[in-house]
DNA sequence: TGTACATCAGTGAACGCGCGTTCACTGATGTAC
DNA sequence: TGTACATCAGTGAACGCGCGTTCACTGATGTAC
């Protein structure tokens, strides 16, 4: 049994006047798909996009200069999911709950979008280049994650004011915590197979957030 | 003043017979150089590559069955020169001293190839899909940068047994250390502009390391 | 209420390009006799 | 010491493909009069 013949994926109807601009949604939606299928961003093309949405290819054109503008695209709507998904989920009275709400929301989002998170990240174009080639605006880039890295330092902060963390610079000790986060979703989301402790989490997020106990931290020092 | 003809980067002579394997060496180096100046993965072709190595095109196929093969053996290169500037750097006698000194390396070789760095992990590639495809053996994925988290794991245990780290557990805590170090190197190697704080490696390494002073940690708790 | 017309939301064909891969080959180098 | 020959280390031309991009176009939809 061979391939299916190349038929597009979505059939759509022409949108009414005035309503072209749906078009630009369906666009970024197919192209996140592909992202989220491929994992590779080098199978966002734009004719495999304008495929998977169901239009000719020069339709692209009246919504998104060139490849990278769709890329961006889609990335700006991802850091919007991630924000929203932390802030639906950081919502306990107990500031250390609230903070650990939203760091494991945030490992939860990479482990459903491992590619879409990677193409967050670098992992499907060259920041710099495209900054370069003035596909991409500075303040596109520099914007993304602002609020999200707000909303850690926010926690840690409460952490701080009711006693249960020892950080002396609440917004540097998240953005610490940002990293470490990060680099587990990363890797998390680029290789699979890798014997992770069970509890990487937590001994990135104690550390980093500077959490104690409650009453008084177990004086736990050397184990031989 | 428009582009110059396209002609070979290098110009080489034709090895003697039995040497043949040096131009094994030679397109590893030149796709090796792509990445590092193109810094998108997407650029290393096989045609660009054999344009760099300044051999033609159908010659790769002696010593490497395809794109990915390449991109696989510039990655274990780069995981080797890692390992080796790790273990060049941490050479102190104090193992606190010698654990900084090692993290600081780890940094330093992001910062000095960050396109390569990226490459290393999941930038460049599909892993799960490479080994899918089975163009990838498991073993060759899982082995990469075991060497160094092993190096790692052995200055934290010295740390521990000196009674400078609190750690209850190095190899866990290690891979912790290791996924703060890759968040940090990893997001500088695709971002130049963002606002680090100044002490932000040691704001990672500390906490991930258990660290406390010498004699006795000075009771900072909660500045209000 | 009609109707001519402007505009919108696209389409379809075509272009030149670089790509991966194949194929038959070439010429220098070493080796057996 | 010659010489025929096998092998090695590649080359050059060619293929079919999907790509980004352009161009002229089409037909439905709304609007002015």
């Amino acid at each position: 049994m061979t391939e299916p013949a190349p038929a597009p994926t979505v059939v759509r109807e022409r949108n009414r006047r005035g309503q072209g601009g749906r078009l630009r949604a369906d666009i970024v939606a197919a192209a996140t798909a592909l992202l989220d299928e491929s994992g590779t961003g080098e199978a966002v093309t734009l004719r495999a996009v304008a495929r998977r949405a169901g239009i000719s290819a020069p339709a692209i054109y009246a919504h998104f200069a060139d490849r990278q503008a769709i890329l961006l695209a889609v990335v700006q709507d991802a850091f919007t999911a991630l924000d929203a998904a932390l802030r639906a989920a950081a919502t306990a009275e107990d500031p250390v709950e609230r903070l650990h709400q939203a760091c494991a929301a945030y490992l939860e989002f990479a482990a459903d979008r491992p590619h879409g998170y990677r193409a967050m990240f670098g992992g499907v174009w060259n920041t710099e280049q495209a900054l370069a080639e003035e596909a991409v605006a500075a303040t596109d880039l520099t914007d993304l994650g602002r609020d999200t890295l707000g909303l850690l330092t926010t926690c840690l902060q409460d952490c701080v004011d009711v006693g249960r963390s020892t950080s002396s610079d609440p917004g540097a000790d998240a953005v610490a915590l940002w990293l470490g986060l990060h680099g587990l979703a990363h890797q998390r989301a680029v290789t699979a197979a890798f014997p992770w402790p069970a509890d990487i989490a937590e001994r990135l997020v104690a550390p980093l957030a500077h959490l104690h106990r409650p009453g008084r931290a177990t004086g736990r020092t050397t184990t031989s």
